[in-house]
DNA sequence: ACCACCGCAA
């Protein structure tokens, strides 16, 4: 009977099938065994499992006797809701009020609450508390604190734990290899999957994913190919939610488009995430319509789905229809984000909708509770700026409660200079090129408001300071498709095949927009050129 | 009986 009950707790967990848990716990009631053996601790375990966290906690309070298993399912179900911090300001009462030791479930638990919120100190502290338990060698715990360290960003002490691993599965292999991925180090995480005994779907996907995240889609892609060639099952959307990621930072609409039919081939257009990364991927190709196609057949819709949508439009110069949609948003009961907040003023930045703008920065704040970050503080920055509030903006970036950073300065010192305020240029640009910025862009603002100030001198020191940087600055380019191929243009670049043809069509082009009133903008090509070559 | 790895928006 018994052990019937505890079969069927467990299936329920294992499937989330809260409605079969709660019906199989009424009959457990029924048959007075709620508080018999072992029962209690799987009750609460199917519980969190199925994301049921006040079931769970109103049996963990109302248990006569707890021991570690009841502990382990309760900080799991913590862990599980996504609360990491009360995971970890219970677990003291576990020594303090019942009196017991930490085994090696609850350390793993641990780990993986200190891991979701990059809590160095505190986890190289529990792996201190390891090393000294009577379990040192305790692999699951080790594959925990190989995740921990990866997602601090400290691959070495990641590698140092993994290494020690003796039977390696695949769970701490695709921690490491995720690691390395997210991390930038893209070459290592390949080869680690290349020497990985056995690759699963997570691997594959914790890989890739990996990979997009740090920007590096060509690889991305690459494998993704190389998966679907080895014949791996794509069992869940998560890779395709990825991949889906991937040509959106191409920009690449055909790709983007052959995925989608993927994701239909497979039946995960239902899925809410790769519902949503198709809506960023056809507004991040230009095709604002397909984007919106999608986000109108999107059953469930979160702030995700609204807020890609809203960014899509924003990016596009639609700000009312941003607007408008946001109120949709609102009108459907969801609470918006910081990052729909940062699409928001976004939007009113590039059209110019300043009072909107501000109103949307103390919205979010008063009606919200959203705690602005940098960002928001840049967004209303350009906002100001570019519509020539030059002092509001200028005493936004003195009084806000962040130290300004490099792109925030540029900002506003191109906006000084689009609305020919030079006096206030040169004060920004010495206190920018004070701060010896990294990026070689920010150097031609910096070259190019001194020029426009007559200031010479400055000119020749930022151009000097430029050579002792040594920067490889990477040509600009863009490409386009024709049919399978695609052709790269480069800035500057003198030698393509067509380069007749288009010279010819860029003289038409410059003869119809000259035509039609444009004044080419010179005053930022600063070399000795002739008039006209500018 | 209880633990660890992968997904979308800036």
């Amino acid at each position: 009977m018994t052990s019937n009950f505890l079969h069927q707790l467990r299936a329920c967990a294992k499937s989330k099938n809260h409605f079969m848990g709660k019906k199989l716990h009424a009959q457990i009631i029924k048959a007075g065994l709620d508080q018999w053996g072992i029962l209690p601790n799987n009750l609460i375990d199917m519980y969190g499992k199925c994301g049921l966290l006040q079931e769970a906690l109103h049996l963990f309070e109302e248990l006569p006797q707890r021991d570690p298993v009841s502990w382990a399912s309760i900080l799991t179900a913590y862990n599980q809701a996504n609360l990491p911090h009360q995971t970890l300001s219970i677990f003291p009462n576990m020594f303090a009020i019942d009196g017991l030791q930490s085994d090696n479930f609850i350390f793993a638990t641990l780990v993986k609450a200190c891991s979701s919120l990059a809590a160095v100190n505190l986890g190289k502290q529990v792996h201190a508390q390891f090393i000294l338990s009577s379990f040192p060698d305790d692999d699951v715990v080790k594959s925990s604190l190989v995740d921990f360290y990866a997602k601090c960003r400290l691959l070495g002490d990641a590698r140092q734990v993994f290494d020690s691993i003796f039977w390696k599965n695949s769970v701490c292999w695709t921690a490491m290899t995720y690691g390395y991925a997210r991390n930038g180090r893209n070459l290592e995480a390949i080869e680690l999957l290349r020497m990985m005994p056995v690759k699963d779907l997570f691997s594959w996907t914790a890989l890739i994913s990996g990979l997009v995240q740090s920007g590096d889609d060509i690889h991305a892609l690459r494998l993704f190919i190389e998966m679907r060639k080895e014949g791996i099952e794509i069992r869940d959307p998560f890779v395709l939610s990825s991949i889906v990621g991937a040509s959106a930072n191409l920009a690449a609409l055909d790709l983007g488009k052959q995925i989608h039919c993927l994701i239909v081939a497979f039946g995960y257009e239902s899925s809410v995430f790769v519902s949503n990364a198709l809506v960023d991927m056809y507004a991040k190709c230009s095709d604002i319509l397909a984007a919106r196609d999608v986000f109108n057949k999107i059953d469930k819709r979160d702030v995700v789905s609204w807020t890609s949508i809203i960014v899509g439009a924003a990016q596009h110069g639609q700000a009312e229809e941003a607007l408008s949609l946001f109120d949709e948003m609102v009108l459907t009961g969801l609470k918006p984000n910081k990052v729909t907040f940062v699409g928001l003023i976004y939007a009113c930045s590039h059209v110019g909708l300043i009072d909107k703008g501000r109103y949307l920065f103390d919205s979010m704040i008063k009606d919200y509770g959203i705690k602005p970050s940098l960002q928001h503080y840049t967004c209303l920055l350009d906002l100001l700026s570019r519509s020539g509030h030059l002092d509001e903006a200028e005493n936004l970036i003195k009084t806000m409660p962040f130290e300004p950073d490099e792109p925030t300065w540029a900002a506003l010192l191109s906006a000084c200079k689009q609305h020919g305020n030079s006096q206030m240029g040169v004060r920004i640009a010495n206190n920018l090129l004070s701060l010896k910025p990294q990026d070689p862009s920010i150097y031609i603002l910096l070259s190019n408001t001194y020029a426009g100030a007559g200031m010479w001198h400055m000119v020749s020191k930022v151009r000097k300071q430029m050579a002792v940087m040594d920067f490889k600055k990477e040509p600009g380019y863009s490409w386009v498709e024709l049919g399978k191929e695609g052709q790269v243009f480069y800035a500057g670049e003198a030698s393509n095949k067509n380069r007749d043809e288009i010279l010819g069509l860029l003289k038409h082009l410059d003869m119809e927009m000259r035509k039609r009133g444009y004044i080419p903008d010179t005053s930022l090509v600063l070399q000795d050129l002739e008039h006209l070559e500018k």
